[in-house]
DNA sequence: CTATATAGGACCATTTTAGTCCTCTTTGCA
DNA sequence: TGCAAAGAGGACTAAAATGGTCCTATATAG
């Protein structure tokens, strides 16, 4: 399925909401009620955020949370590797990885390049662009077709 | 992470595996060795795919695995939807998902066209590019930093 | 008829994930 | 100065997904 853990899917939603009104701190009450959700998950979800460095916290009363950077400056990649670590489709895909079946694997390499490519895709797409409405126009779209790839007789295929 | 399981990851190996010497039939156990898996793991890999119609099986004596269509017109989407089931990031990215964070959501429809930019991406990887040991060029490496965004200001990050 | 394969599914162990809770620290304010 | 409102950190548990094995049935070549 190739999919986002929950607590990621939250971020997400969480980071979204902030950024829709980015001026004020928000507590994890507040958001939990906004989203409806769990206080506690909330709670847990805004802390790694945090850590990642993608919100800045006050404590105490009238504390809460607040952006550290403009929405246009999150990126997905950030939120998604702050709840899951680095981003990449296999074990060997982010370097010193001791993979046993690197001899007989023969895929890794390229593999590597399409891990890669997500990530860039990833970088390309903003918080700014999440927590709007607008359609978010991806170039991997349409461009993606007409691109020649190394020659391997047909290569591209359409769908 | 945002990772292939384990499965879908020895499913790559052993179909690119095939795809260099795609005349011949292939037996789990042959596979098996060759990719220094246990046969019971590669046994229940190729079933996968075949049920996926991805491989064509042929029983008793002298049987074995057979890639169904040729390494270029299998790609990567093919193998990891064999495996994972429908790609998409989030739970609501393949439709009729009965979400009950509609609402509060909010994020839902441009995370959909990142899952969307995703397959689209590995429709365009083919068994044939992951086979072959030279470098696949995927379009959105560089082109996709010079493409405009919708306009959120500062838009485009990079890293 | 027998040896060699796959088909299908049951089953278990392990790991990952989600979610909760408790205690400690910081901060604003009456 | 003391209290209430927040976050920090981490321990813990329950549930789900994953990986892996095994068993029985079926097909096929010789």
């Amino acid at each position: 399925m190739l999919k986002l853990s929950k607590l990621t899917d939250y971020a997400a939603v969480i980071m979204a909401q902030i950024a829709r009104d980015p001026e004020q701190a928000h507590t994890a009450a507040e958001l939990a009620a906004r989203v409806s959700l769990p206080h506690p998950t909330v709670g847990k979800t805004l802390k790694m955020l945090s850590r990642s460095g993608l919100l800045e916290s006050r404590r105490g009363s009238h504390g809460g949370y607040v952006l550290s950077r403009s929405p246009a400056e999150i990126t997905a990649s950030d939120i998604i590797a702050a709840i899951e670590g680095p981003i990449g489709m296999t074990e060997c895909s982010h370097a010193d990885g001791d993979c046993e079946l690197m001899d007989t694997c023969g895929v890794a390499d390229n593999w590597q390049r399409v891990s890669q490519a997500i990530r860039t895709l990833l970088d390309c797409v903003t918080l700014a662009h999440l927590a709007q409405s607008s359609p978010l126009k991806l170039p991997v779209q349409l461009p993606i077709q007409s691109v020649t790839l190394p020659s391997t007789t047909g290569a591209v295929r359409e769908h």
